[in-house]
DNA sequence: TCAGTTTTGATTGTTGACAAACCGCGCGAT
DNA sequence: ATCGCGCGGTTTGTCAACAATCAAAACTGA
């Protein structure tokens, strides 16, 4: 009758490049795989038990993903980001929160506010407990599930492509301090914000939290490069 | 002495795989695979004097960029998009233009503008000489451009690949009429625009144009779902 | 000792073959 | 006539082997 398996296993699914898409994709944001390393494909092909057929599939993919770098008659590695990328990736990012506000001024439910305010209960919860890599966490999902609420694929795929890539870099200054309180006010005024429904509103106070987000980054990196150009400054 | 070849063949560069990639991405983009068509490995390796391997591995990439779709024991399909796709991928892209205005009045050159201002009078030659075909190009090219000078990577990868998905859409609706002239005045105003450099107003400018560009595209479709929700009054 | 060259082991690039899955066709039972 | 079923050709999934290439060790001659 029903010729589906019945259960899917954790990730069996389908053709081995998608399973080794997933692995390697772990594997570079946990940080087994670091920038710049090189990625062996026999020795990931014996290691999962397969050939290397399906290895340079899911490296292709992941390629075109913008994780891993391909060098010809060198193989796949590890992308390395610099600042400048950091910064290229959060200004597009606050663009697509920014759109995010405008739609979801419009079609957001209570369900999903609610949603939403649950992740930040928590979130407040993990700031008391002091339990940075839950914060972190869940952070990721409240943004995660703003994009998703859209509606709109293209506009959290996107999203989610870009975070991933920043998810590599953010995960090194991963530190429990006023930034983590401070992220968590602007939290509860896009709630708030969120009830009123104003679009034009919604997109700039999504636009500057993800600035604020960038700033906050830029200010836990080592040599910090002060006074970057603000390209946000209106008019 | 210079073991480089001396010329470099039309798309000869490197790894067969990319070659494939390119050679794809033509076959979807110029029509000659429609949207849905299955692409069988075998046949085109053969065509292209290859083995499946490396066609596979374009097949992978031109997965996730999203202009093809891949089904388990069934192979790879040309991506088929509807009406929502579009309107999705409509909305990331004004919210792409509104970033770059902000980031290019401050930093577009007076080079660049010539440039745009070049363009245009070309658009407005191909529109004299009712060249459809060749104003649908410069046109592509005139955003494009635009993205590139924002210095922003992502931003203008993103955006293009954008493009190229619509772009399958978009050459079904190639006509010459009232649209370009719109399309052309607007032009006229963002670069007037560019040289005022107000980064708000240019957001707000370049935004309002791709929404248009979005209308007018709609306007041109079989039976136009009218009235379609307008994301984008403001409050 | 050192610069330049050769060798060598490891790794990628590509292929052809085989196993598994799928799809369309025809056949027979109802 | 219609539905179910099996069968064969076609296509995909995966593999193991071979050729091409690279990077670093070993070597050579001053």
């Amino acid at each position: 009758m029903d010729p589906t398996p019945i259960y899917e296993d954790a990730d069996e699914s389908g053709s081995l490049a998608q399973q080794l898409y997933r692995a390697l994709e772990t594997m570079i944001i946990e940080g087994q795989l670091g920038p710049g390393d090189r990625i062996n494909e026999k020795q990931l092909a014996d290691q999962r038990g397969t050939s290397r057929g399906p290895v340079r599939e899911a490296c292709r993919r992941l390629e075109e993903a913008g994780l891993v770098e391909f060098k010809v008659n060198r193989g796949f590695f590890v992308r390395v980001l610099d600042l400048s990328d950091i910064l290229e990736i959060y200004d597009v990012r606050a663009a697509l929160f920014s759109q995010a506000g405008r739609i979801l001024a419009r079609r957001i439910t209570m369900a999903q506010i609610d949603e939403l305010q649950q992740l930040q209960d928590q979130m407040e919860a993990s700031i008391e407990a002091e339990d940075a890599e839950k914060f972190y966490l869940l952070n990721r999902q409240f943004h995660s599930r703003i994009m998703r609420f859209t509606g709109n694929r293209h506009l959290a795929d996107i999203y989610e492509n870009l975070d991933r890539e920043l998810h590599i870099w953010r995960k090194r200054a991963l530190i429990l301090d006023g930034n983590v309180r401070a992220s968590a006010a602007e939290h509860v005024q896009i709630i708030e914000e969120f009830r009123n429904g104003h679009p034009s509103r919604l997109a700039r106070i999504l636009r500057d939290h993800s600035l604020a987000g960038r700033n906050r980054l830029l200010r836990t990196m080592p040599d910090s490069i002060a006074d970057t150009e603000n390209i946000w400054d209106d008019d």
